[in-house]
DNA sequence: AGCACGCCGACT
DNA sequence: GTCGGCGTGCTC
């Protein structure tokens, strides 16, 4: 990515009829222009417009263009009580939005996504203790007086009604009651709260040498004020955390805003935790799991400086930060950062273009970084720090490879004698063993051994998976399921349904066969109905209520199990297969996470992948622990074949419910191919998705190669521009898409 | 995105 | 004749 645009002009102030041009959020591909209204407005401002029968949010974006009859020109409805979105946020919009082509209307959507934007700040009704005495005392009287008292350290502190009584243990009528006599004040207060000031003085955590150096590098890069990308690269456990929070106390103490980015909701509260300890207050918190109110408090305060610090998902870049100093993107390698659905970004880029319009720091911090970022850093475009030493005792686990070749191991079992020793030595030492395994649910096919019948999801192209804790068949595509039939749904054949291949829920009861004594439990998304459910699952294995975890990638995603000395991969191969071109580095990432949570404590901790390909490169690499080697190796593999970060690529998705017709159109966009070749890209397809259908949508692929230094968006939009698209296809551009397939 | 306009088939 | 299907186009 280039990020070398000019900073637009600053601000512009105009007066009550002026021609303003507004970007609005609805989907038009240009501004519109109205008369500014009564008091003006400014750039930036948010504002509501008139737009046919309709009022529609939108944002000023500068002069009006002029050219369009001045006669039919309406006037702005109204200027929210909202902060602006300032020029560097602006600038920020229109740059994503050219580069994922994404329409600015979607992006200045993401960057208003506050519940009731522009509504008066809701009020509430507060609770003080007054200077009166009731005329009669009740015992629930004295309870209530007695807790805000109690409670009263200098501040007078303030209740709602419902808190009060609640907590005091009464009904609401007596504290209405008490209102009467005035021991009980009542006032109107905003709801909107500020968020209390962190304090970056508040005294952290020691730091090792290495810690130390890397904080020191960090707060210097801080201190020149202006933008700058470091990967600060480091083993689980070695401490990036503290290194990076010393960042943020520099960025905080400069009274910018900080902004800490986590790939799952579930790391957010262990993460609020260390912050608070660090900073003596827990900072701003934008995620799904946040309610509208707390939204809108968060959207506000962070718009008028009064949230330092948002710790949160990938949407909160969006959020309209007044004086962004630093942007956190923590396990920056995670594949969730790049979503596949509606708006098609990787927040690792937007975060840097972001940071680079505010003159902010950027750290990405990984134990596995990208090849991308890895290759930023050899090209001097990021800096590097490196973590070596794990913090505390702990090593990180020998690594060995289980060739299961040589492996003595009936069909149906996938546990080896060589792990199945290494599981006994634990249980016998009462540490923990993790079996990894990539996969949900009992068995991944289900096949009719008296018609060979897979049985298969009617909305996907997709095989149900057994899952049998709950006794349904699944789809992982669109989430359907139904009952386990008794007899095969092709042939009628009753009793002869055979589960094929591994799954978590299959390695548990394999596990629990040649463990009775053994508990046995299974960590996988599916089975916990919400983050907290999980959260304290983890917390309860942690601290020892479990000798064999099972899990799938949810176990890689840094969760702490300080008594587990033994990670066995079932499938070190499942990675490997397939033609998509991200498979070694995604693989040989995954490895290294689920390897690292072994040893974590006192106890010295062993890795062991089973693999049919003890010699592959990418398990040689694993094991060898010659990191350095496999990025190299990797990014001259990617530089000869032409792909990214050394070529670029689009990947594009047409879907739609009849087959025939978002094939023609695929066929249709690749005879027209003519802007494309002007600019020496290729395009290949189109073909069958990887998942051909899902949710009754058939979908068809292609994928665009160009040059490194090729005008790939603006040559891509004058290609999709030429096919009329039919209604009912959908049409999604990805550029730098993760899969390649 | 909505909402109007408009041009074709099935009905009171 | 007229009601209504949703394709096409406009909104400052």
């Amino acid at each position: 990515m280039l990020f070398s645009d000019p900073l637009p002009p600053n601000e512009t102030a105009f007066a009550q009829g002026d021609l303003v041009a507004v970007q609005t959020t609805q989907p038009l591909d240009r501004t519109l222009d109205y008369r500014a209204p009564e008091g003006g407005c400014r750039t930036g401002d948010l504002v509501e417009v008139p737009l046919g029968p309709r009022r529609v949010l939108g944002c000023v974006w500068g002069p009006g263009r002029g050219d369009f009859d001045l006669s039919k020109i309406r006037a702005v409805a109204r200027v929210l009580d909202e902060a602006p979105l300032d020029a560097a946020m602006r600038a920020f919009l229109e740059k994503a939005s050219a580069y994922t082509l994404t329409p600015m209307p979607v992006m200045l959507r993401l960057a208003t996504r506050c519940p009731d934007l522009g509504a008066a700040p809701g009020m509430r009704r507060i609770y003080r203790r007054g200077p009166g005495e009731p005329a009669r005392m009740t015992e629930a009287r004295g309870r209530v007086l007695d807790l805000m008292d109690e409670l009263d350290d200098g501040g007078a502190p303030a209740f709602t009604l419902s808190e009060l009584a609640s907590l005091s243990g009464t009904s609401t009528a007596v504290v209405k009651g008490l209102l009467k006599g005035g021991a009980i004040a009542e006032e109107e207060a905003p709801r909107d709260l500020p968020f209390p000031a962190l304090d970056p003085q508040h005294p952290g955590k020691a730091l090792t040498s290495d810690q130390s150096a890397g904080a020191e590098a960090l707060r210097t890069a801080l201190r020149s004020g202006r933008y700058g990308t470091t990967l600060l690269k480091g083993v689980t456990g070695s401490g990036k955390t503290e290194v990076y929070l010393e960042a943020v106390a520099e960025a905080l103490a400069q009274g910018r805003q900080v902004l800490v980015l986590l790939p799952e909701i579930a790391l957010t509260s262990e993460f609020i935790f260390r912050v608070e300890a660090r900073f003596g207050t827990r900072p701003a918190e934008w995620h799904s799991g946040v309610t509208q109110t707390e939204r809108r408090r968060v959207w506000r305060m962070v718009g008028r400086h009064e949230a330092q610090m948002v710790v949160g998902a990938r949407s909160a870049l969006f959020l309209p930060f007044s004086d962004l100093g630093l942007i956190v993107v923590d396990e920056e390698h995670d594949q969730s950062y790049k979503q596949e659905e509606t708006v098609l970004y990787n927040a690792r880029d937007m975060a840097v273009l972001r940071a680079s319009f505010s003159g902010a720091q950027v750290v990405l911090a990984s134990a596995t970084p990208s090849l991308e970022s890895w290759v930023n850093v050899q090209a001097g475009k990021y800096a590097r720090i490196d973590l070596a030493s794990r913090y505390g005792p702990a090593r990180m686990p020998a690594m060995k490879a289980v060739d299961m070749r040589d492996e003595d191991l009936p069909s149906g079992r996938w546990i080896s004698p060589t792990l199945v020793q290494g599981i006994a030595a634990r249980l016998e030492r009462k540490e923990q063993s993790l079996l990894f395994l990539n996969r949900r649910g009992y068995a991944p096919v289900t096949l009719c051994r008296a018609c060979g019948h897979q049985i298969a999801c009617p909305h996907c192209d997709a095989r149900m998976v057994e899952h049998r804790f709950r006794g349904r068949l699944m789809c992982h595509q669109c989430g359907e399921t139904r009952p386990m039939p008794v007899e095969c749904p092709s042939c009628g054949v009753e009793g002869k349904l055979a589960a094929v291949g591994p799954g978590v829920e299959r390695m548990a009861e394999e596990a629990q066969a040649l463990f009775p004594e053994a508990r046995v439990t299974v960590l996988s998304s599916d089975l916990f109905s919400s983050a907290r459910a999980l959260k304290a699952r983890v917390a309860e294995i942690a601290a020892g209520a479990a000798d064999i975890v099972i899990g799938t990638q949810l176990v890689a995603k840094g969760h702490n199990f300080p008594l587990l000395t033994l990670v066995g991969v079932i499938d070190a191969d499942l990675g490997l297969q397939g033609s998509d071109l991200r498979a070694a580095e995604k693989t040989f990432q995954m490895m290294r996470q689920v390897a690292g949570r072994a040893g974590r404590a006192e106890a010295p901790g062993e890795a062991l992948l089973q693999t049919f390909q003890p010699e592959h490169p990418v398990i040689r690499a694993i094991l060898s622990g010659d990191e350095e080697g496999f990025w190299a190796a990797e990014a001259a593999a990617r530089r000869a074949a032409g792909v990214p970060p050394y070529g670029r690529m689009a990947g594009l998705v047409l879907s739609g419910p009849d087959v025939q017709e978002v094939f023609d159109f695929g066929a249709a966009l690749a005879r027209a191919d003519g802007p494309l070749r002007r600019i020496g890209a290729q395009v290949f397809g189109p073909a069958p998705a990887p998942i051909a259908r899902v949710r009754g949508r058939h979908r068809v692929r292609l994928l665009v190669k160009a040059e490194r230094s090729a005008p790939l968006q603006a040559a891509l939009a004058d290609w999709v521009a030429q096919v009329r698209q039919p209604g009912a296809v959908r049409l999604s551009i990805d550029i730098d898409p993760q899969s390649f397939l």
